[in-house]
DNA sequence: GCCGCAATTAACCAACTGGTTAAATACAAA
DNA sequence: TTTGTATTTAACCAGTTGGTTAATTGCGGC
């Protein structure tokens, strides 16, 4: 998969409007305008936002009769989730790490302590 | 975590120079012009991404005499992972899918098959 | 204080984004 | 064929983005 699509995923999640409509849709499929109900914008703009979200690949649509039905496609999540995924070492060590600073910390408040700011 | 700062690590995330640059300092802190150094671009427009990394959470930035040293900070991309967790099933149901559909496929194989288009 | 290096800020620009309104298209039903 | 409903397209606009060059700041060494 090509560095540009994931660009396309992420830029596609990074607005919130287009975040909730894949919340909806994980409940099953919906047309345009079931889908632009909850929000406070024109019909075109939800258009956009879901021509965004086919182009990254997080949508595809259907046709029945003058519907448009819009379903999820989880695929290029589970890309977005594995590239991000090479970095899970991190977010765990510093977790570690915060767990050591907070039995130091504990330890610290038998002896007195030594200052530590900044 | 406001929605807003979702929206922020994922537009950050979305531009493929940022990507590097993340990828880069997963293995130690960089100076900006060590992060610099392998992209045709001007050390302005690198100082603008690594704002825009530190502005979504996704770095954080030291002080060593006139360097700023930056370091990776991973717990935004958690955030973002979990959110996109929530969606683990659909991929993992799509793969039961095809799994399912390629059983067919070789049950039909042995039997003369009925038609499936649409 | 002055020089040199690291990095940021300022000012600018073209392209993209996210919204609008108005017009066009696609299809079903009467 | 006309009408109504669903959706998209076109044209436009303001704000943001990703880059540039030129100027500025911060800091250490002489």
């Amino acid at each position: 998969m090509s560095p540009d699509r994931l660009s396309k995923v992420f830029s596609a999640l990074a607005d919130p409007t287009r975040r909730e409509i894949l919340v909806r849709l994980s409940t099953g499929e919906r047309s345009v305008t079931e889908l632009a109900e909850p929000f406070d914008m024109t019909l075109p703009a939800i258009s956009k936002h879901l021509r965004v979200l086919e182009g990254s690949g997080l949508i595809s649509r259907g046709r029945d009769a003058q519907w448009r039905p819009c379903r999820i496609q989880a695929a290029p999540l589970k890309e977005a989730v594995d590239w991000i995924g090479q970095y899970r070492r991190h977010w765990e060590e510093s977790l570690d790490r915060l767990d050591d600073y907070l039995q130091q910390l504990q330890a610290k408040q038998r002896k007195p302590a030594k200052s530590h700011d900044k």
